[in-house]
DNA sequence: GTTGACTCTGTAGTCGAGTCCAGGGTTTAT
DNA sequence: ATAAACCCTGGACTCGACTACAGAGTCAAC
């Protein structure tokens, strides 16, 4: 199907910059067919010109994009932030001040999560001690769960950690 | 309902030890009714003893339960693995290798996210002072995406961040 | 002219850790 | 007697980031 009816609008193949269907940009980004539809759908790409048979064709700065998105994704970011980053982007030409904006508070969450990891890894740790100490002694269902610090929490330090439970 | 037909298994409220109905025991764990039948179905809590009207009656210990599995919890168990842990607690008596032997694990993941949230931590602050410089350039959409180093990421970096994207 | 690889849409399912709801029954206080 | 507060079951829904599938159309090669 070569000879294009009106209102055609398939972007050539021929004039240089070579075009990509979607199985191709899977391949070169990694991304997986299904998640570049799922992208396109959540507003992360924008939606491709479409050869006469419906297929999308992309453009290679779409790579540019999922790198953006991947290592935005790799840094803690989740789709929606990403989202509005590139929405940010385009609209807001000036200094993008939101965008560092967004990035700032993220910082600030992030040290907030690992404050709370390595606190969680140190109470980890005395954990173990704890029952390497506790371990052998007989008469417990097990010497771990009854038996340890673990098992008889403070109720108010719990809670603190579960403030920052987040999903991430 | 208080003359008992046979096959009455209530217990005694009257015994000493008095028992909790489900809302209590929500009010002093602070863990939700709805949570605690949930627990319940995936196998943390035992199913209790019920009144002859259905209703559970749990006794104190289940408090300690549960204060164990929000410390689990609150240092990063999944409810799969605390459930693993209490079962292996009650099968295993002797010295509940196993159950040590998660925890060590579960350390060691700890520390390796910790490594990697500490990278990105770094690459977040390294992306801001790339905006703050290039921020003001001219010429691009924003001079953030585009023009910034993560717009361009190195795909093995970013791959190697992927891999530890495990939602926590 | 037919295989086989690719693409399309649209919908449904996954995981974790619950929450919410409908439509009942029970207990307690007035 | 009746309202309020509690409890029951079973199932649907939530969120994020996809993945899987059904059923159909398209394209390149032999």
């Amino acid at each position: 199907m070569r000879e294009l009816k009106r209102g055609m609008r398939v972007v050539d193949e021929e004039e240089g910059r070579r075009m990509l269907k979607i199985g191709e940009v899977s391949r070169r980004s990694g991304v997986g067919v299904e998640a570049l539809r799922f992208y396109e759908k959540s507003g992360l790409l924008e939606r491709p010109s479409r050869t006469y048979a419906g297929y999308r064709v992309y453009g290679r700065e779409v790579l540019d994009r999922l790198a953006f998105i991947k290592q935005a994704q790799a840094l803690g970011f989740s789709l929606e932030e990403i989202r509005r980053i590139i929405e940010d982007a385009r609209k807001g030409q000036s200094p993008c001040e939101e965008v560092r904006e967004i990035v700032r508070r993220r910082m600030e969450e992030l040290d907030e999560r690992l404050r709370e990891l390595q606190r969680h890894r140190r109470e980890l740790k005395a954990t173990l001690e704890e029952w390497d100490k506790v371990g052998r002694a007989p008469g417990h269902v097990c010497g771990l769960i009854e038996g340890s610090d673990i098992g008889h929490a403070h109720h108010d330090r719990a809670e603190g950690l579960k403030r920052g439970k987040r999903g991430g």
